[in-house]
DNA sequence: TTTT
DNA sequence: TTTT
């Protein structure tokens, strides 16, 4: 049966994007991404527990994110659970777990390089200094998922 | 800020649940589920992918599990990725993923078994023949969100 | 900002899909589903509450509702909420919701009509018998959201 | 059987929220809020679609709501299709369809009122200048289901 | 109007 | 290791 793998956060980088050109005209943008939770503990002790995430984007959805996002950016994320799997030095099977990114949006938070007159939009980053300000693209548009696995 | 880190599967169960008592009265139950997606290649070919979920039920959740769901059984899940870390024998960081369950609710699927009259209800597993088949519980009133990690 | 609008359901058909072929080669199918919670009122006693939702397919994903599901049948279903807006006989501003379909997919439930060797598969819907039983689509592959409204 | 009935959106107040305090220490809170999705139409313009949502927050919810929520916020909400039914002055079945709120986040956008050293947290509302600022409660703690309906 |  |  076709089944749902279907995975929805909201947190920040917790640096920037990480960016490769494969051949082919392939990109894929690595990120680190950190989702907290806030509980009260048995003695009524506020508790932060925080969660990274290893997402991956492809091609067009990597461009984006290289081109706007940054450490600290806020994010919503729709993606799925995949997994590598190969054997190490030892021979042991090994298994990393990656979020397969769908399509994600920015969310608020006026970049702290300042300048922006309004919330939400995006920034370019600071470190790609080269890249004018551009019109903010319709994340929720740009779907990739074109590569099955 | 408060963020946000959900799992939303529908796949089948690889095994009968595995089910430890543990001391405090506190019950686990692991649950190796599929989730399988369907594509055609670029050769217009049909193929399969499947992932396979690690995931992780306390107390309520666990022993409902365990008298209700056995290999084969199709459920809806709703959880959080949750990571373990720990260092292997190598001194090396290691890191496991498991989906921590915050409730769960079983899909259609008539058991084999037969003798049960209707479809969707839920079947005692063969394993545990001395359970007797006993009113379905309604799953969605089961959440099991107490423990925070 | 692109915002997100999200429905996840999971529920029965009260009824066969309606199905309109309109002009242009566009489809459209209207399907009534049931989605059912179970609770225990303040006296312990076992309360359903049933909801029903108006969904809305289109096209390609119109002619699947219509050739495998019918009345009963539980699906999975994202979409998004949409809003049609009028004024009445009276000028009054009226207002109706629907869930615009993106994406469903068949769940469990060996169709009661027999036959058929395995639960999971989908099955012609009796009312239509000059339709054959034809091998399963993939529905998780068939996404149409291509009607942005 | 146990259905899903889940909404998730991520939008913007349109109004501060309108706070009810009823008999027997109830408190509702209705918000409306706009999830704004664009697209290009077919001739490459870009065209924006805004949907209204009528959300409904209870007790603590809408305490919390009252106290940080204003018009323009941006919020992250989950929640389930709700319908009310009544017959209006000419005896015609009418529905009306509310989202439930069962939790909520608020998401980025320093307040533009200033004064906040950082981003995400929250703002005390201008209108109610009596309340002083506080520190942010965890809203992602804060779930509030126990009324079924 | 579904389903259990 | 499931399911279709």
């Amino acid at each position: 049966m076709a089944g749902v793998n279907k995975v929805i956060l909201i947190g920040n980088l917790g640096a920037d994007p990480e960016v490769k050109y494969l051949e082919g005209d392939k990109v894929v943008a690595n990120i680190s991404l950190a989702t907290t939770e806030a509980y009260k503990d048995r003695n009524g002790n506020r508790v932060e527990q925080t969660e990274w995430h290893d997402l991956e984007l492809w091609d067009q959805q990597a461009k984006i994110a290289e081109q706007y996002l940054k450490k600290g950016s806020q994010i919503y994320v729709e993606g799925k659970i995949k997994s590598d799997k190969w054997q190490d030095e030892q021979g042991q099977n090994r298994k990393k777990i990656r979020i397969r990114v769908l399509n994600f949006t920015m969310l608020g938070g006026r970049p702290e390089g300042g300048g922006m007159p309004q919330s939400n939009e995006m920034s370019s980053p600071a470190s790609t200094p080269t890249r004018s300000a551009q019109p903010a693209p319709e994340m929720k548009e740009i779907e990739d998922d074109d590569l099955p696995f």
